[in-house]
DNA sequence: TAGTGGTCTAGACCACTTC
DNA sequence: AAGTGGTCTAGACCACTAA
């Protein structure tokens, strides 16, 4: 037999599929539950706690608990990375990405650091380099309107980006056309990618950072960008929001008893 | 102020990455910190299962709280799908895989059931078909040793499958070459496919069926299957547990300012 | 200031594992 | 039977929000 407050917490998600509770609506305060008879406060605040792990509702102190109301997941594809944002055009990818939609763009939907560091073991490893070697790391933290979205942090080797505008440490949004355009005008003309994803539950300062719903977890992203001469120039890693993203891929069946080149 | 419970957490949290307390290792049981004046047995279990949230360790009744050792990412690449897997060998995918990295290969390791259908939205979406419209589906769960690691479904429109070994409601685990092999010895043999992710909280079913620590997220799959003439011939959902593995994609930077044919 | 969710306690009891 | 984590209660108090 499931405990009171998992069956509490069963029958209040069917009635929110159900859309009993519509989507912005206050749940029941814990309070009237009580009085009603579904339990002692501690069992239906245990109740409240799973609904809001499941990602159904979201509580605030002083205030109630709400519906959730999920916008549907952004989907990212690899035309995100199309060279004419970047190369042609004089937009960051991301601002192209707001234009097309018609939505204003805001001076501080993207904040950056910049500045030499250790490189990180997975950092080390994707150059190639010792570990602790010094890299130029440029952390973004992307919002969309008030809401952050994912940060996005950048690894470069210092010979590659010494004396560029990428590692100003007073940018705008990284500058006219982007990191790939500065790169670009380097003599660095990105040619294809890597992206590994995997999902894990959010750090501590992630969910802070982040504006996550308590126990949410985050899709990390390990993108690695070459040019055609299969240099690395660089290595990005993201953390998204898990409940804001999907990630499309399209790609041939490989067939490794045909010569066709790169797969 | 962080509450209590947070506190002991973060700080157990701590012992357990700096290797004071080693994977399988038990953690000190709830009475004991209860009488070293951490916090009441309520307080105590709160950190405790904030730890279970948070991936690093498992609970169990009547057996203690042990430290999660927690087995390396499983990396899917697209070379999981190569044609001399399934079309000049006679294995299925998934046993290549065994093969190739020296484990054997149990009988039981993936079961799977076959039947018609209604097609679910999504799935009547990518076929253009109506809702509700007839299709055949077929659900495995696979698994490595004893333990579930994902489902996977597959979808199929009746007038590609009718007649094949796809439908046997007894095939062994997909039948000689798997379920590519059958489809290209009816004439469609697969040369494309899309493959879309994303996560989100596990369902209470899906937390049984996968063995899923309580809380943890999955990856939902959504496969597409296309044959050189762009004909959809198998779409496919699966759900992995988030903790067991990681997906990685190559791909060229787009450039719609050219013309390269399909990108 | 009133009302909300969140924390914490002390103790009783339950469900499960191990011996 | 003994010992583990899990549930539940009743009530006190805290932290935050809104009018």
């Amino acid at each position: 037999m499931a405990p009171k407050w998992r069956e509490l917490a069963d029958r209040i998600a069917a009635r929110i599929r159900n859309g009993d509770y519509a989507p912005g609506e206050r749940l029941p305060h814990i309070r009237e539950l009580v009085e009603a008879g579904a339990g002692s406060k501690s069992t239906v605040h245990a109740a409240y706690k799973a609904l809001e792990a499941e990602g159904l509702v979201t509580s605030s102190r002083g205030h109630g608990t709400v519906v959730r109301s999920l916008a549907p997941l952004k989907r990212l594809g690899i035309e995100r990375y199309d060279k004419a944002k970047w190369r042609d055009g004089d937009q960051v990818a991301f601002i192209a990405d707001r234009v097309a939609s018609g939505r204003a763009y805001r001076r501080n939907e993207q904040t950056q650091t910049v500045g030499l560091v250790a490189a990180p073991p997975i950092v080390a490893a994707a150059y190639g380099v010792p570990s602790g070697t010094e890299v130029y790391a440029r952390a973004r933290l992307v919002k969309e309107g008030d809401r952050p979205t994912h940060t996005l942090t950048s690894y470069y080797l210092p010979e590659i980006v010494e004396g560029t505008r990428l590692i100003d440490p007073n940018p705008g949004p990284a500058g006219r056309g982007g990191g790939f355009r500065v790169l670009y005008d380097a003599g660095y003309e990105i040619d294809h990618m890597t992206e590994e994803l995997f999902t894990r539950p959010a750090a501590a300062n992630e969910v802070a950072l982040l504006q996550l719903p308590s126990s949410e977890w985050v899709i990390e992203l390990h993108r690695s960008t070459y040019t055609a001469e299969d240099l690395l120039v660089e290595f990005a890693i993201g953390v998204h929001a898990g409940s804001r993203f999907s990630w499309r891929y399209d790609f041939p069946v490989p067939d490794s008893t045909a010569n066709k080149g790169r797969q």
